[in-house]
DNA sequence: AGTTGTGAAAGTCTTCACAGCA
DNA sequence: TGCTGTGAAGACTTTCACAACT
């Protein structure tokens, strides 16, 4: 998926003078020693991917793991992985590796995951109701706490405990429930309209897969997930035949030729 | 969505002298004046976008567009999509602006859009089911020609007039529908399994929604679509408190700690 | 006057390779 | 001896800014 990074406003000014990244310390109310390490994008990304591992290595009872190992499992390369963890300030021990149980809390903390984050969906259509009754959510710490749609016939309708409320609603419920995250599941032309609500709602991060760009302002963080991109992608190595053919037939023999059409 | 580039490999030993990305020139069987021009990943991924608002542009029968506006509604910076553009080779009028519908089939082109690509879907559980009853993926050029599932209550029905076959019919299927694309939405510890046999089928391009990372020979091609990597990236950015507080209270007040525990 | 195409500069991310510690 | 942490080098991208063309 592209995974396009929203908007990211406001950054372009900065002549730069200190390594990129995200800064972490907690801006918290008291002005401690903001020391702020950054956290560079690309390694948040990969923290969570990181995470997924760490878990199932938790449960499987290891005590500890080399930054080779981990970085097998996660399928990058171990310097990379080793370079990341530093960033946030982890510590393994040389000669012996990380220590799961602790690693796994500190890659969490980082994630903001000590505290679940309630999830605003918009669009029970097709993908969406998917998306609703995929569970993956709520195990992992991030609860659906509203659904909503326009379609008479699903509003009223109960998913997997939660009830579909009108579009019309999204401001009132969102602020009322603290939802912290948005999910845009809607058709395209409805996506924009959907967003300003979850944005006047107080929401911050919201993740797109409808197939338009939403513009947002400072400090809103947009994720997009887009299937037709992903497709198309993989349409560009195939056509450049990326590694010549093998079994079956050299593929399809030519067809009448497509369009792009549009999407959802 | 985290879109990993799955397995990169081959590529370390090679010093560099020349500009990165992938080699254009077909690779025809005669190898006429192989210029190759190299097409950067990253712009890979950005034509699908600049498509997509084109083809709009084309419905609402617009001539000519400039970069400025292209990139504006793409979301990206108007030298950056400039820059695009050019390796591809098309050509824009100084002055005036692009041809739109010109525009449109080199892009395609350049995307292998020109002839469609049959899709394989495996896993028809949830996620895998939505994006069967999609429709997207027929209307763009990427039919889906094959569903297959474990689930014997799923094997035999018919979705969107596709019937859902038994996973172990995937080489056989797949070789002789000349399967080019597949799709694997299956559980985690079904993933690698599923992956194999796609790729003795003759697949070369994989777009994996399971949270595994899939090992596969070089040659082949693997995007990662992660949910829950999205939402926790999202939630890194939450914590950070993008853009303080605004509407609605402070967020929801603390709860019990939740726990990576799997997904799907 | 308006807009593309692009060299060069700046930024960002990845990889190497090795010192340093257990 | 084994493995982490990291400076420095390298690869890839983005952005600037302007010459070139209509």
């Amino acid at each position: 998926m592209t995974v396009d990074r929203g908007t990211r406003p406001a950054r372009r000014a900065v002549p730069s003078s200190r390594p990129p990244g995200v800064d972490l310390a907690h801006a918290s109310d008291g002005g401690e020693e903001s020391a702020a390490r950054p956290v560079p994008e690309a390694t948040v990304a990969r923290l969570a991917v990181y995470l997924r591992v760490l878990t199932s290595l938790l449960a499987d009872g290891r005590g500890t793991v080399s930054s080779e190992e981990l970085a097998a499992a996660a399928g990058v390369n171990s310097a990379k992985l080793r370079k990341d963890l530093s960033l946030i300030g982890s510590c393994g021990v040389r000669g012996v590796g990380y220590d799961v149980s602790r690693l796994t809390a500190e890659v969490e903390a980082t994630l903001g995951l000590d505290s679940p984050h309630a999830v605003a969906l918009v669009g029970v259509g097709n993908l969406g109701h998917a998306l609703a009754g995929y569970g993956g959510f709520a195990q992992r710490g991030f609860p659906v706490a509203a659904l909503f749609d326009v379609d008479p016939a699903l509003v009223g309708t109960v998913i997997d405990g939660v009830e579909v409320q009108h579009a019309d609603a999204i401001d009132a419920v969102c602020a009322a429930r603290g939802v912290t995250i948005g999910v845009v599941a809607t058709p395209a032309e409805a996506a924009q309209r959907v967003c300003d609500h979850l944005v006047s709602a107080g929401v911050r991060s919201i993740l797109n897969f409808a197939p338009t760009v939403l513009s947002v302002p400072a400090g809103v963080e947009v994720r997009k997930v887009d299937l037709a991109v992903e497709m198309q992608v993989l349409s560009f190595h195939v056509a450049r035949r990326h590694g010549t053919v093998s079994a079956a037939g050299p593929a399809a023999p030519s067809r009448p030729t497509p369009r792009e059409v549009f999407s959802r």
